[in-house]
DNA sequence: ACAGGCCTGTCAAATTCGTTACAGTGGTTT
DNA sequence: AAACCACTGTAACGAATTTGACAGGCCTGT
C-alpha cells in the first residue's frame, strides 16, 4: 500500500535524497537512467544495474514507505499505466497553491497568466496558417530574433531543422544581414521574433525580405511590432513578468507549439528524416 | 533472446494470430487491452486477467519464440523503454489523445502541468541558494548547455550578463571546451542545462570543471542527469509535451526566475549596471 | 458412435526471487 | 587511539514463481 496516494515514486525519491546513502543514490540514479523500467525487473536485476547489493534495494523501498519490493513495483507499474493512458492530465489548481512571496511562485504566476492570456488573444487561423507555411516543403524557411529574442529563434531552428530540410537561422548578428538577404528567395517564408524595443534595423531587413518576395510572419508583443505591417500573419503575446526585463516564455511555448503542429501537419515526410536523424545520432554513442 | 531483433512482439502476436488457440487469442485480447502493461506483472496475474491457466501463457511465450515467460517479459520491457525515449514514437503516443483539440490547448496544459509540477517538486532552498552563487560579485559565472539547451543557456547568459560582470556562455561546440576549462577557476560558478538523452561528454567537462575548483550547479530533467552527483545544487524539472522533443519551458522559466531573484538579491549595485546599459544602447537609436 | 488429436487445466518439482539475520568496513567522535 | 555508529555486502531461509508432466475434455473426421 502506498503511503501518499498522489505523489509518484520519483517525487518520493527526489525528496528524501538528501537522507539518502551512498547505495540508495546510487539506485537512484540507475532508475532515472531509464524510469522506471529500470525497476521493473526482479529486484536482483535492478540491484546488479545499479552495483549494489539487493538487500540495498529492498531498504530503500522500505524507506520510501513501501511494505516490500513487490509493491514498490506495484506503484511504478501503476504510475506508468497511468501516464501511458493519460498523459494530459487535468492540470490540478495550481492556483490553489499559497500566495508565497517566493519569486518563484509569484513568477509562476505571471508566466500563466501571460499563457492564457495569450491563448485568448492568439488568433487560431493565423497559428495554423503559419504552420502550412513551415510545413511546406517547397519553401525555404529563415529564422530571425533580435539580441533577446536571439535564442528563442535559434531554439526553433534547431528543432525545425530535425523536422524538414531548408531551415535556416538568421544570425544575430546585423553586419552579417545583407548577405544573408542574399539567400533569401521569392516564396521563402521568414519568422521574425520581435518584442518590445522594437529595433529599426530589423524592420529594415524584414523590409528588404518582404520586398524579394519572401512572405513574413511575425511572433511579437501585445503591443505589436512594426513588423506587422509587413506580416503575412502576426502572433501578438503578453510577455509581462515580475522582473526588470519581459519574459520569453509564451514565446518558446509558441516555437514549441509550431514545430509539434509542423510535425504533425507532415508527419509521413517528417518520421523518416527523424528516424535517419536518430541513426545518426547514434552513430558512436552504444545505448545502454 | 528474442527471436527477430526488430519486430515487436504485438507485430509478432498480430502475425501469427491466425494459428492462435482459444486460450491464447484470450491472451492476446488482454494483453492488448492495456499494452504492454498487462504483461509486466507475475505470469499468475497475466493469466488471471485473461482468465487462462499459467500455462498456457508459457505456451504462447514458447510460441513465440521464447525461451520461457521471463525473456517474453524482458522483451516487452525493453520495447517499453525503447518506446518512451524514441521521438518517433512519443509522437504516436501524444497523436493518439486528444484528437480533437486544437494543439495549442494541449501543448499549453501540458505547459502547465509541468510548471505546476516542477514547482511542487523544486526544492526552493537550492533555489535560493543557487540565486546566492549567482548574486555573488566575486564569482566568475560559465553557463552551459548542450545541442538542444544551449539556446537556454544562451538565454541565461545574455540575461545575467546585464545584471553583473562576469558572465560567460560557454560555446556548445564540444571541441572549445578544453579551452574553456583553462578559464574556470576556483569558487567560479558553472551552470549547466542537461535534459535527457544526457550527454557523456557534458558530464566529463562538469567533473573537469569541478575538479578545477568550480561549484557546479545543474538545471535537469525530473530523471535527473548523472552530473546530479558531481553539483552543489540541482534543480529537476518537468519537461514532457506533446511533441515529438521535450519541453524547454520550464527550463526557460526557471533562467528567467534565477535572473529576477538574482536581480533582487543584489538590487543597489545592479541598478546602476542596468542604467548604464541603458544609456549606452539608447545611443545612436531613439526608443519607441 | 467412436477413436484420435489437439487444447487446456491441475498438480508438483525445481528454480528463482524476496527477505531476514549477521558480520565486516569505513568514518567519526570522544 | 579506541569505540561507536551507520552503512553495506554475504549468506541462508522461506516464499513465490516458473515450468514440466499428466490427465481430462472438446472438437473433428471417419
Amino acid at each position: 500500500m502506498p503511503p501518499q496516494r498522489s505523489t509518484t515514486v520519483a517525487e518520493r525519491l527526489r525528496l528524501m535524497s538528501g537522507e539518502l546513502t551512498a547505495a540508495e543514490r546510487k539506485l537512484m540514479a540507475a532508475l532515472f537512467a531509464n524510469y522506471p523500467m529500470a525497476g521493473l525487473g526482479s529486484i536482483t536485476d535492478f540491484a546488479r544495474e545499479a552495483d549494489v547489493s539487493t538487500p540495498s534495494v529492498l531498504r530503500l523501498a522500505k524507506k520510501l514507505g513501501f511494505a516490500g519490493f513487490p509493491s514498490f513495483q506495484d506503484e511504478l507499474r501503476i504510475e506508468l499505466s497511468a501516464q501511458l493512458q493519460n498523459p494530459i492530465a487535468k492540470h490540478d489548481r495550481w492556483a490553489a497553491e499559497a500566495p508565497d512571496t517566493h519569486i518563484l511562485n509569484t513568477f509562476a504566476s505571471a508566466a500563466m497568466e501571460n499563457l492564457s492570456g495569450s491563448l485568448k488573444l492568439m488568433d487560431h487561423r493565423a497559428f495554423d496558417a503559419t504552420v502550412a507555411l513551415l510545413a511546406d516543403r517547397k519553401r525555404t524557411i529563415h529564422i530571425a530574433g533580435g539580441r533577446i529574442t536571439g535564442a528563442i529563434a535559434s531554439y526553433l531552428a534547431t528543432h525545425l531543422q530535425m523536422a524538414r530540410p531548408g531551415v535556416h537561422l538568421v544570425p544575430s548578428t546585423q553586419s552579417f544581414w545583407p548577405q544573408v538577404l542574399l539567400d533569401i528567395g521569392k516564396q521563402d517564408v521568414i519568422v521574425f521574433f520581435d518584442i518590445r524595443r522594437y529595433d529599426a534595423r530589423m524592420l529594415e531587413f524584414a523590409a528588404s525580405a518582404k520586398e524579394r518576395g519572401a512572405k513574413v510572419v511575425l511572433i511579437t508583443d501585445q503591443w505589436i511590432s512594426p513588423i506587422a505591417r509587413l506580416a503575412v500573419h502576426s502572433l501578438p503575446l503578453r510577455i509581462e513578468a515580475p522582473s526588470s526585463w519581459d519574459s520569453n516564455i509564451v514565446p518558446l511555448f509558441v516555437a514549441e507549439a509550431l514545430v509539434a503542429a509542423t510535425v504533425n501537419a507532415s508527419w509521413t515526410e517528417t518520421e523518416a528524416r527523424i528516424a535517419e536523424l536518430e541513426k545518426l545520432q547514434d552513430t558512436g554513442r552504444r545505448g545502454k
